[in-house]
RNA sequence: GGCCCUGUAGCUCAGUUGGUUAGAGCGCCCGGUUGUCAGCCGGGAGGUCGCCGGUUCGAGUCCGGUCAGGGUCGCCA
């Protein structure tokens, strides 16, 4: 070792110990004959002192950031001198040789953890950004990641699962995203995918008796990039053989567990859960932030018999901003353009004077009883406002949950230190296609019904009888965790009848032969004895983000990519020179004639 | 792909109604300083105002386009 002792941990009990450290300049300050140097090492700082006759050769000229060992004794510091905003505060190294062991030209930012720097600058040198100390510095997201990797490790070991790494050169899987696209230079014309999630391989192994695996995997989606979405990012993969929904969530609740007690937090178990419907009805969406009460207000009913030709419609709902009715009126107008934004036609409103009549545009549109009757039904206070929408129900109950969260962040309504978890059980096995092609999705399948969750996910035993009946009313066993309003982890029990399995591919109108292109492999296998099994995939990033407090994955990822999915430290996607290019076969033109290698004319249509 | 915001020194930012030589803090360079701890003092360097075009006597500032970044919706489990 170049050093014996760590620049953070040196102490009082230190002082006489001659020691050797290795760290960086973090900062110096020169007064002629002395010089003191914040020397910077992972474990923290502490004050080397160097007397001129030390300070000779490179070492004389020492700058920020320089890499250095240092020899010296530990001195104790006169009480005047102690610095109380450091751990090493009390002592001082008194340098009695000081060795350069890489010089640093200036740096293009400061490593200084309160000095503010912008993202894309971090980006470009990360390996400055993550040398940065600080609680709430990149590195020690990092460092706090790796525990949360063991924690997580830890108990599946207990649990006897078996850590399995699954290919990243593959066929493309089922998730419904676009593909990651790799030419192969043995076969022109053939492509590997990247997978989106090891989706099918985990339950091959489950096929092949491995009963209990997990894989901290990376998977690849290339979708447009959002604030929280990179084109690479990590789930915690875990699928087992012989289980229930019960026992899936038990197990997601040992990891969440496990997972939180690195950052001292106990989380009580079990999590409450509700049911898709009721997230659906109760938050407007599937992924609800119950940190607050704040619920939407079902009025479809109440206004049945409505003049107001808005609310003549198939769902009228409401929220209530508490407080809301002291809003100006240009913020109420900012109120319509944020739900203009959402592509809504606007956000009605009524607000409740303190006297507790109504006011704003709609209230005159409203017979006598429904302004009578109407505070007392959606639970509003004087004073508060009542946000409306009307239309459709999905959407007008998405309008509904994104204003609810507005609400709640503009009234301070959120509990920023507490943690709120729950399962979203009882998803629908299908949605109408319609809907899917209506939001731009595209069906699996070309049948009128398309899977919420995937094509394996089981469905419920007693919708199998009216599976093809009824399939809109078919619930799945499927299961999503979430905390605070963030989907962390979803799954399900899947499917390891043949039959249920066709039968299923035939309400998605999947055609056996189209089955068996895209999946085959995952069929075949299906043959040979599968178990029942089930699993669940947490979204990693997202988890630690939310353990290290941050908003953005990207302060958990080492090397992220910014927008575009641009790398801004390697440059990367980059061009590639003629010769790679004609190697890897990307230009090969497909034969005509030659019968189609499997799944080769798979078009997805989102694609083009 | 739609909409919104941003782009000025290495970093973080200011820049008035369009008007002389574009500023600040930090950092950097040189010199000084024997008890500092975001040291202090003196001096200095550093700019294609993202890019292209237009309006104007005159553009960092106004207009059009474009590129990059961020946000958001669409998309994406």
């Amino acid at each position: 070792m170049l050093r014996t002792h760590e620049a953070g941990t040196l102490r009082p009990e230190h002082v006489g110990t001659t020691v050797t450290l290795t760290g960086w300049v973090a900062r110096r300050r020169d007064h002629g004959g002395v010089a003191f140097i914040d020397l910077r090492d992972a474990t923290g700082i502490v004050q080397v002192v160097a007397r001129d006759e030390v300070l000779t050769g490179t070492a004389h000229d020492l700058r920020s950031e320089y890499c250095v060992r240092v020899i010296g004794e530990v001195t104790a510091r006169e009480d005047k001198d102690v610095n109380p905003d450091l751990p090493t505060g009390a002592v001082d190294v008194g340098a009695t040789q000081i060795e350069v062991l890489s010089a640093a030209e200036a740096l293009p930012f400061q490593i200084d953890e309160r000095v503010t720097v912008g993202e894309e600058a971090r980006l470009r040198h990360r390996y400055l950004d993550l040398r940065r100390p600080g609680a709430n510095a990149v590195g020690q997201n990092l460092r706090l990641r790796s525990k949360v990797n063991a924690a997580a490790r830890n108990l599946l070991a207990e649990r006897d699962f078996v850590e399995i790494e699954t290919p990243t050169l593959t066929r493309s899987t089922p998730e419904g995203a676009r593909d990651f696209l790799v030419p192969a230079r043995l076969q022109p014309g053939s492509w590997y995918a990247l997978p989106q999630s090891p989706q099918l391989f985990k339950q091959l192994l489950m096929v092949a008796g491995m009963e209990r695996y997990y894989q901290i995997a990376r998977c690849y989606r290339d979708e447009d990039f959002r604030a929280d979405r990179q084109p690479e990012f990590t789930q915690l993969d875990v699928e087992m053989s012989f289980v229930e929904q019960d026992d899936v969530i038990e197990l997601g609740e040992s990891i969440a567990k496990a997972v939180w007690a690195t950052i001292g937090v106990e989380l009580p178990t079990p999590f409450p859960r509700m049911t898709y419907a009721d997230a659906m009805a109760r938050y407007g969406t599937d992924k609800p932030d119950l940190r607050f009460d704040l619920e939407l207000v079902e009025c479809t009913d109440y206004f049945a018999e409505t003049p107001f030709r808005v609310f003549q419609a198939e769902y009228v709902g409401a929220v209530v901003m508490p407080g809301g009715t002291g809003q100006p009126r240009r913020q109420f107008d900012a109120w319509q353009e944020w739900a203009k934004q959402r592509g809504a036609r606007g956000l009605a409103y009524v607000t409740v004077a303190e006297d507790g009549t109504l006011g704003g545009p709609v209230a005159k549109n409203l017979s006598e009883a429904e302004r009578d009757g109407l505070a007392a039904h959606v639970g509003a206070a004087p004073g508060d406002c009542v946000f409306f929408a009307a239309g459709a129900t999905r959407a007008s109950r998405g309008l509904l949950g994104a204003a609810r969260l507005e609400i709640a962040q503009r009234v301070g309504l959120i509990d920023e230190s507490a943690w709120s978890f729950l399962w979203v059980v009882d998803a629908p096995l299908f949605e109408p296609a319609s809907d899917a092609v209506a939001s731009g999705d595209v069906a699996v399948g070309g049948g009128a019904w398309t899977a919420v969750h995937h094509a394996f996910t089981s469905p419920q035993e007693e919708f199998l009888d009216s599976l093809e009946s009824d399939p809109g009313s078919a619930l799945a066993y499927a299961y999503d965790l979430v905390c605070n309003g963030n989907e962390i982890g979803g799954g399900s029990i899947r499917i390891h009848r043949r039959d249920i399995q066709e039968r299923v591919f035939a309400v998605m109108g999947l055609s056996e032969q189209e089955a068996q292109e895209k999946f085959g492999f995952l069929l075949e296998a299906f043959k040979f004895g599968a178990p029942p099994h089930g699993g669940i995939a947490f979204g990693w990033d997202r988890i630690v983000a939310l353990l290290a407090g941050t908003e953005s994955i990207r302060d958990v990822i080492a090397f992220p990519k910014s927008g575009g999915g641009f790398d801004p430290l390697t440059e990367a996607p980059a061009p590639i020179t003629p010769q790679q290019r004609k190697e890897a076969g990307v230009d090969a033109k497909p034969e005509p004639t030659a019968p189609a290698p499997q799944g080769a004319d798979e078009v997805n249509p989102r694609q083009s």
